[in-house]
DNA sequence: ATCTTAATGCAACTGAGTCGCAAAAGTAAG
DNA sequence: CTTACTTTTGCGACTCAGTTGCATTAAGAT
């Protein structure tokens, strides 16, 4: 039981994102699927394949959630201090990860077990 | 035009964030004071309030909104790199604000104008 | 080829937050 | 204190992301 079944589904969203390194909105993924799958099945695989350690999910500006790919370098999927940043662009939309590490303080009293941050700017295209 | 009226649910709420140092959700607040003012007024009041620079507002985990007191000291309300971060307890929910500063490094390539940073961990209530 | 179990479609639902509009309550001027 | 003007509020309908139950479909192991 429990096992991931590699359906057309899910090889189609998997393919969305290896094309490209930024990430991807739930929204974003259900427009573009919507004549290939259901609403539900976009958001069900989002959630397996994060589950599984592939995807992590994040949100973004306006509270909607965002997947990226998980890559061994910066991103542990298991939501400690090593998460890393992300970033949105307050024109276009436009969403990544940070290859970077932003070293948290220790807080007294409290035991943080995990940190998510989000950077809100002007990407380079939109500045340009 | 534009004054801000200092009305009984204004003043209601003032008082609620006045007696703790807590952050408050908007549901919170909502459920509280369901006898004595309308849902929709709840949220005017808080957005009213956080444009006058009297409280702010922020995310919690499961993307519902916050909002606690501005002080002079760690709170500029407007959005920038002094922004404080926020600590929810994973048990009990209870939110608020870090009177620390964490130094948000350059990102190159990226026009870094607003940091959100929420840290999620067990309060030391909890942990006892 | 068959059978078991996971995955999907569909439609209804949830829950936070918003909106338009008429009624009510502040505030300033007379 | 009244009037006149403007902001606030209540109410109900609405939006929108995300979830759920259930019957049907399709992986993949035997």
């Amino acid at each position: 039981m429990g096992v991931i079944r590699k359906t057309k589904s899910v090889s189609a969203l998997l393919d969305a994102f290896s094309q490209q390194e930024i990430a991807l909105s739930t929204l974003e993924l259900v427009e573009r699927f919507k004549d290939q799958m259901n609403r539900s099945t976009v958001y069900r695989i989002l959630e397996r394949l994060e589950n599984e350690g592939v995807l992590h999910s994040f949100s973004g500006q306006d509270g909607i959630t965002w997947y990226a790919l998980c890559n061994d370098k910066d991103c542990s999927n298991t939501p400690k201090f090593d998460t890393h940043p992300h970033f949105q662009c307050r024109d276009c939309g436009k969403t990544e990860c940070l290859p970077i590490s932003v070293p948290i303080p220790e807080v007294s009293e409290h035991n943080v077990e995990s940190v998510s941050l989000l950077m809100v700017g002007q990407c380079s295209d939109c500045a340009s």
